[in-house]
Order: structure tokens, then C-alpha cells, then sequence
DNA sequence: GGAATTACTGAACACCGTTCAGTATATTTG
DNA sequence: CAAATATACTGAACGGTGTTCAGTAATTCC
């Protein structure tokens, strides 16, 4: 059936316009001004259509979030690729925190906005995050096969390593760290310093 | 002139009436559902009347995190108040993450939401989490002269123990955890094994 | 070509933060 | 004490949000 098929393939498409246009802004407005009505704007349909694509905001910011995860994974593969598991980890860890710097509405929306994760719930899985956190977990067995890292369990490995990115570029991207009265050099600094110091404390 | 005090007494109690019934709907509704609207009929009082008090939301949620901070502290002053700094810091770090754990909403408004955060740029410093973080700066420098830690700076010693905390507290109440597909028990059993090794990790 | 299906619209609903003319109360002044 | 002024508060209105749904226009089917 021809029909049904090119059918299927302009819902796509209409689910990817959305999408795209919801991703682009989101990098270049912000979150808070990407609201349902504005995405139809900038796509010229009604808003209302955009509800016959997905059920709720939650749903396109699930699907936005799909996307975000997926350049971050472009971006551990382009820049932690070392052979070595030991060094790969390390690039892991520095590629996490500048793409979280780099790109704070993505990352927002990744880890630290409540919004997308309620579709997440009904799905019952998380897949969007499963490849990212894979390649982090993979680079952890490895390092802890060849004896590498001062952990005993994997899982409280990848726990920790990841609470630490995340903590530094959350506090961050947040402002926290104000109550430090650092200046923007010093902060951006300290971080580095800690992702240093956080490698060599775990370092077997 | 004592007109004038009893006025100036009546505005504070205001204040205090509007932060407390927002405090209170914080904790028990959620931030979500805390509009300016509902506060206003929480306290029978018309929703105009809150900007007679309060410039803006932002401001209104300044103070409310200002509550939140002093909560803190003395969860700080009443569990992790050991002679040893060594054991106080400890007890900062799990006093922190329950917390965290234990007042979702709270949590939410001191570190992780973007809103006050406006307040304290307009007046130029964020003294809110002054006290708190001078807690933790103050054991960590007390741990340095003794030579406990590993760190050589006590700045990247703050900031980095913050952020341990801090990733493990936001990444488990936004649910992020779920990639990891553990029970509920197993996730609070390994954030507690995540602070007790890192805290091994650190100690020189 | 007419009927049935599909795609889309845009007004309407119930919220939100915020403003402001108008009113009611309290204080000061003559 | 009465009039004038100052203060406290109201609630409708504005422009925004996510979401729904009756109605319309286009497409596909028979």
C-alpha cells in the first residue's frame, strides 16, 4: 500500500520539523521561550497541530531531549575515543562537563528540568539517555578489568563519576557557585582543577 | 514616633505571613503548584496585595530560599557538629544529601531552579547560602591545617565535595538515576556507598 | 462524482505573573 | 471634631501559558 506508506513518512517528517524547530529554539532562546504556540509560529501551523503529532509538551520535550542526547554521544565519540580506557575515561569526563557548559539549555533539559522525565514514567523506560550512559559504563568495566580505578563496584563507580560531572556543571550553569565569589576565570578553572583531582583520587 | 514602628512591625509581619504560607505550600504542594495566586488565597488576601510586599516572584522566592538555607543550617548544627573535623565532615556530607532527599521541594529552590537566582544578581551578592557554605568551607580549612585532605586548595576542596553532593542529590530527585535501572532501595543504598567512598577517597 | 476519512484551524478554557485605577480605611492637619 | 491627606488593599484587565475540540478544508476511497 503506497499510500499509507508515503502517509507514514509525511507524519515523520511533520514529527521531525517539530522537533527541529523546538531544538533550534531551545539553543538559540532558551527553554522558557519555547512554548508550544511560538513553536507552531516559527513552523507556520496552528498550535493545535502540533497536538495531533504529540500529546503533550512532555512528550516533544522527550523527543527534543532524544536529540540532545544523541549529539552528546557524537560528541563523546568525537572526542573520547582514546584506545586507552584509562585516558578515554578522562576525555569522557572533560567532554560531559564542556558539552554541559557549551550547551546549558540542552543539558538543562537532559538532566536537570523535571519536564520531560513524566513521559519517561509512563513509558516505563528511559531509553534516551541509555548510549550515553552505556559508553561511560563500558569505559568503567574496562578500566576496572585491567585493575585501573579504586572502585570495587561498576555501578558505584559510574554513580560517582557521573554525580561529580554533574554536580560541577549544574552548580555552574545555575550560578551556585556565586557564593564562592570566584571570578568567571577562576570558576571555569576550579572546575577543571576538580575534574583533575576527582581522576587522580580515583585512580587505582 | 510610634506610629510609624508599629507600621514598619505590621509590613514585616506581612512579610512573614505571605513567606511562611508560601513555605508551607512549597513543601506541601510543590513548587509547581505554589502560584502567587494561591498564596494570595491561602492568606485571604487579594493576589495584588503580594506585590505591595514582594516586587516580583523572584523576590518573593529569594526569601522563601532564604528560609530554606536557615533550615539547613540547622540540620548542619544538629547533625554534623563533631569536635573532630575530620567526622564533621562527614556528617556535612550525609547531613546535606538527606536533605536534599528529604525536602525535594526545598532542594529545588536553594540549588537546582533558576529563579531566585535572578534576585540575588540584582543585588549583587547571594547571601542566602552564606552560612551554609561557610559550614562546610570552615571544616574543610580545619581538615587542611590538620592535613586530613588531599586537597592543596581549599576552594577546589569546597568545590568539589559540593558537587559530589550536590550531582548525587539533583541526578536522584530528578530521577536521572533511572538509567541505571536499580530499585529504589539499591539507588539510596549506592548514593550512601558513593559519599563513603569518595569521602575515603579524599582523606590523606 | 459523491461519501468518508484525514489534516488542520483557531477560538475557548483555565491557568499563570503582573499592573493599576479605584475604593476603603487610617492618620494627620487645620 | 471635620476635612484633607496618606496608606492598604482590591479585583478586573493584559498578555502570556498548555490544552481541547467543534468546525472546516483537503484528500482518499468507492
Amino acid at each position: 500500500m503506497g499510500i499509507s506508506d508515503r502517509k507514514e513518512r509525511e507524519k515523520q517528517e511533520m514529527k521531525k520539523l517539530i522537533i527541529d524547530a523546538a531544538m533550534r529554539m531551545f539553543v538559540e532562546d532558551g527553554y522558557e521561550k519555547t512554548s508550544i504556540r511560538n513553536i507552531a509560529d516559527k513552523i507556520e501551523y496552528s498550535p493545535g497541530t502540533i497536538y495531533l503529532y504529540y500529546k503533550d509538551k512532555d512528550e516533544l520535550l522527550y523527543a527534543v531531549q532524544k536529540e540532545a542526547f544523541s549529539k552528546m554521544l557524537g560528541a563523546f565519540q568525537q572526542h573520547a575515543n582514546s584506545r586507552s580506557p584509562w585516558k578515554r575515561l578522562e576525555q569522557i569526563a572533560y567532554t560531559y562537563v564542556n558539552f554541559g557548559i557549551k550547551h546549558p539549555d540542552l543539558y538543562d533539559l537532559m538532566f536537570i528540568i523535571r519536564a520531560p522525565m513524566n513521559t519517561a514514567e509512563k513509558k516505563g523506560d528511559w531509553e534516551n539517555g541509555d548510549a550515553c550512559f552505556n559508553y561511560l559504563a563500558d569505559t568503567i568495566r574496562e578500566c576496572m578489568e585491567k585493575g585501573l580505578l579504586r572502585y570495587t563496584d561498576p555501578r558505584v563507580a559510574a554513580l560517582s563519576i557521573w554525580s561529580m560531572g554533574h554536580g560541577l556543571v549544574s552548580l555552574q550553569v545555575r550560578c551556585r557557585f556565586k557564593v564562592m565569589e570566584l571570578s568567571e576565570d577562576q570558576e571555569s578553572q576550579m572546575i577543571n582543577i576538580s575534574i583533575k583531582e576527582f581522576l587522580r583520587t580515583i585512580k587505582a
